[in-house]
DNA sequence: TCGGTAATCAACCGGATGGTTGAATAGAAT
DNA sequence: ATTCTATTCAACCATCCGGTTGATTACCGA
């Protein structure tokens, strides 16, 4: 699987997007992620590892604690991606734009076309 | 299932956000859609199924051709939750290097602290 | 009216995903 | 050495996902 599509896999759940905004405020713990969730502390230490599989965060093993800290630089794939095409899409709706006032020009004036 | 996981979800699969950059250049039908893809018409109607749900594209039915249409406004969606945290991000370092930097001012005029 | 074409619906399949519980590892503290 | 704490590994389960094939719907054209 490609990088992009496992961020957008990993961001695609509410409890991993949960994680990725606490950890902009702070590095923290497995268990101190898994605190305010209603699951297992196996599930968090899962999520971690698609959080890690997708490159948004790293764990350095520090003694018992494995902190959790946020790599944000990966959003800017995304942001490349989204952008690219946000942009592209606005093209498209400019090009149509000026289609139809090329159009509407073209036989206002004249009348010699019928596209009613 | 809220919108910004069904969005993220939605393009996770390669499939699913190749669809949407060639939307961004045109309206297409379904099988104009399904032909570079080496899979069923069925298989590209789910993923469009998907798409739809994501709010991603529109569908309106036309004569017995279902053009498909990109609706870009969602991305928002996206680009407002990645660009605040990649912001809060931005500022925690901010925060760590004028931290850092305090640190190392407090004692570099006065060279009395020894961090060498 | 009778095909032909575009698309969806329905049932099925294998593999991934998110969750669980229980056992194993590893460092800290006593 | 033993125990406590933090985390992961392993097996299992239900559900979801992307794909298939076959049947069905719906419109167009001859």
């Amino acid at each position: 699987m490609d990088q992009l599509s496992q961020v957008f896999a990993a961001l695609a759940d509410p409890t991993r997007r949960d994680m990725v905004a606490r950890l902009t405020e702070a590095d923290a713990s497995v268990s101190e992620l898994a605190a305010p969730y209603d699951v297992s502390i196996q599930a968090v230490s899962k999520h971690l590892k698609v959080l890690e599989g997708a490159g948004l965060v790293t764990r350095t093993k520090e003694a018992q604690r494995r902190p959790v800290h946020l790599e944000a630089e990966v959003f800017d794939l995304m942001t490349k991606w989204i952008e690219r095409y946000q942009r592209q899409a606005e093209q498209r709706y400019q090009r149509l734009d000026r289609l139809l006032d090329e159009l509407n020009g073209r036989d206002q004036p004249t009348t010699k076309g019928n596209a009613s």
